[in-house]
RNA sequence: GUGGGAGUAGCUCAGUUGGAUAGAGCAUCGGAUUGUGGCUCCGAAGGUCGAGGGUUCGAGUCUCUUCUCCCACCCCA
């Protein structure tokens, strides 16, 4: 290999990232970490904990659990131990594995959230990369429908927070709620049930090419009659309230048993939550979505942003009977779901719901004069000490070049301190949205309130 | 994986029938301006024209191969 000090020209190499795989800048960033914050803040409200799981499984444990799809889509390779191993393309899977592995230490009902990178080597598009984070939570070893009920409510509340620009609630926005045993119940009906998977991914795509190609998809993929795939659309598209349209398939699904629990499960969750202060339009019933992964098997829920339904589900989940029967002869029933963070944040993005930042705190202090150094330092400390974040610039520049820089980061307030002020013991704090500034004491404790009252109330331009 | 489109500065793009040293705006850095940012003016830096071959006196431009990215399908968050 020739090194480079035979070269007369060093090569450089290209900086460049994967396709599909994404740097992140700190505008970029910071709004997204704010975001995980408030995902995670309100898992825990309910009581959720954290895991993890390492980023890379056995091969065995990830072939063959979601869809042929799924097994193209896995990166996998041999370790240096040679070893068949794969990158996690979902969190459920090593979550399934984790509950067979850790049952007898984590006790049932466990509640878990997980927050973490998946991969799938598949073609990137529009709010679809190779890398992205899931943000999955899940009870397990329960079937009670307050189980079902309580993921609704998180799913709403977590939907609601995600307007980065303020606290208020965020209400643009739908979920989805249907159930499998509805679907399976009238596929028993008319005897398709051993063709669900086919009739049920059709079915999904009921919103985006309409009834017609549906029942031909049918007719194609499952092998179905006109007459079973029309009959199915029948349930699939029940309209009117949600009441309305539960009362309906009530009807059409009489004498299947399976068919009638999910009826009484979406009452109950349209019941519970609209008590618990939910609003009730929130909540859609729509017997045609039906998600991919087969392992779903009671409620099921996809949630979708008013002004960009074709973003498609932002937060997706539902019931199943028993995650981890590949790992244990255990039962492991359960119901979970998945905030998809990237594919939001694109749809967050396009809403004008990020507020761009390129700081980290609010306070900025220029180093004005070289021979007060040490003072800035020890401001900057005590102000931290106070609780308020503070960035001093590490350079003697001109006081212009690095006003300049505070404002192209986005800071709120400069405190400048020059020989004049640092003799006088004060402070000249300036607000920097509006320009205005204020001469105020260099004592801390009044610093830090009058910091604070600018930061809420701002200062007038003068 | 299938089909379509596009690759020129960090970003968005211009570049005529093939012609000499490849340009602009924005962004970056510096100066005008050694006590005050956003506006303005001036300047600098930044390019293997995606890569490799071919045609030609001459290729950013024509041609072939290849790579990458974007869009749609499939599937999904």
């Amino acid at each position: 290999m020739a090194t480079s000090e035979n070269q007369p020209k060093k090569k450089l190499i290209e900086p460049r990232t994967l396709k599909g795989f994404r740097d992140f800048l700190p505008e970029a960033m910071i709004p997204r970490e704010r975001l995980i914050e408030r995902v995670t803040k309100t898992y825990r409200n309910y009581g959720f904990c954290p895991i993890d799981t390492p980023v890379l499984e056995y091969l065995e444990i990830l072939l063959g659990k979601g869809s042929d799809e799924t097994d193209k889509q896995l990166y996998r390779f041999k370790d240096s131990g040679g070893r068949e191993v794969g990158m996690r393309f979902d969190l459920t899977v090593p979550f399934a594995r984790f509950s067979a592995q850790h049952l007898a230490e984590i006790g049932q009902p466990f509640k878990r959230y997980h927050l973490a990178k998946v991969w799938r080597g598949e073609n990137t598009q529009a709010g679809r990369y190779r890398e992205f984070m899931q943000c999955d939570f899940d009870t397990i070893g329960t079937t009670s429908v307050f189980s079902d009920v309580e993921t609704a409510m998180v799913i709403n509340d977590v939907v609601e927070r995600v307007d980065l620009r303020t606290e208020d609630s965020f209400t643009k926005f739908k979920i989805h709620v249907n159930s499998r045993k509805i679907l399976n119940g009238a596929l028993e009906k008319i005897g398709l049930s051993d063709r669900s998977t086919a009739v049920l991914r059709a079915l999904d795509k009921l919103a985006k090419i309409g009834a017609d190609r549906v029942v031909e998809e049918m007719k194609e993929t499952a092998s179905a009659t006109e007459e079973q795939a029309r009959s199915i659309l029948a349930v699939a598209t029940a309209e009117g309230s949600n009441e309305a349209a539960l009362a309906r398939i009530e009807k059409l699904l009489e004498g299947s048993e399976l068919g009638l629990e999910g009826v009484a499960d979406l009452r109950q969750i349209l019941d519970s939550t609209a008590s618990a202060g939910i609003p009730k339009e929130r909540f859609v019933v729509d017997v045609s979505i039906a998600r991919g992964l087969d392992y779903y098997t009671g409620t099921i829920f996809e949630t979708f942003l008013d002004e960009i339904p074709q973003l498609g589900s932002i937060c997706s989940g539902g019931r199943y009977d028993n995650l981890a029967e590949l790992y244990t002869k255990q039962k492991l029933p359960g119901i979970g779901a998945s905030l998809g963070l990237d594919r939001l944040f694109a749809g967050l993005e396009e809403l004008g719901m990020v507020e761009k930042t390129a700081t980290t705190v609010d306070v900025f202090i220029p180093m004005f004069d070289a021979s007060l150094a040490t003072r800035y330092v020890t401001l900057a400390a005590g102000l931290r000490r106070k609780g308020i974040g503070v960035e001093l610039y590490p350079e003697a520049k001109k006081l212009g070049q690095q006003l300049k820089y505070a404002d192209k980061k986005g800071f709120k307030v400069a405190l400048v301190i020059g020989l004049d002020e640092s003799a006088r013991d004060v402070v000249n704090l300036k607000d920097l949205r509006s320009g205005g500034q204020l001469e105020v004491s260099a004592e801390i404790e009044s610093l830090a309130s009058k910091i604070h009252s600018v930061l809420s109330d701002g200062l007038d331009p003068q």
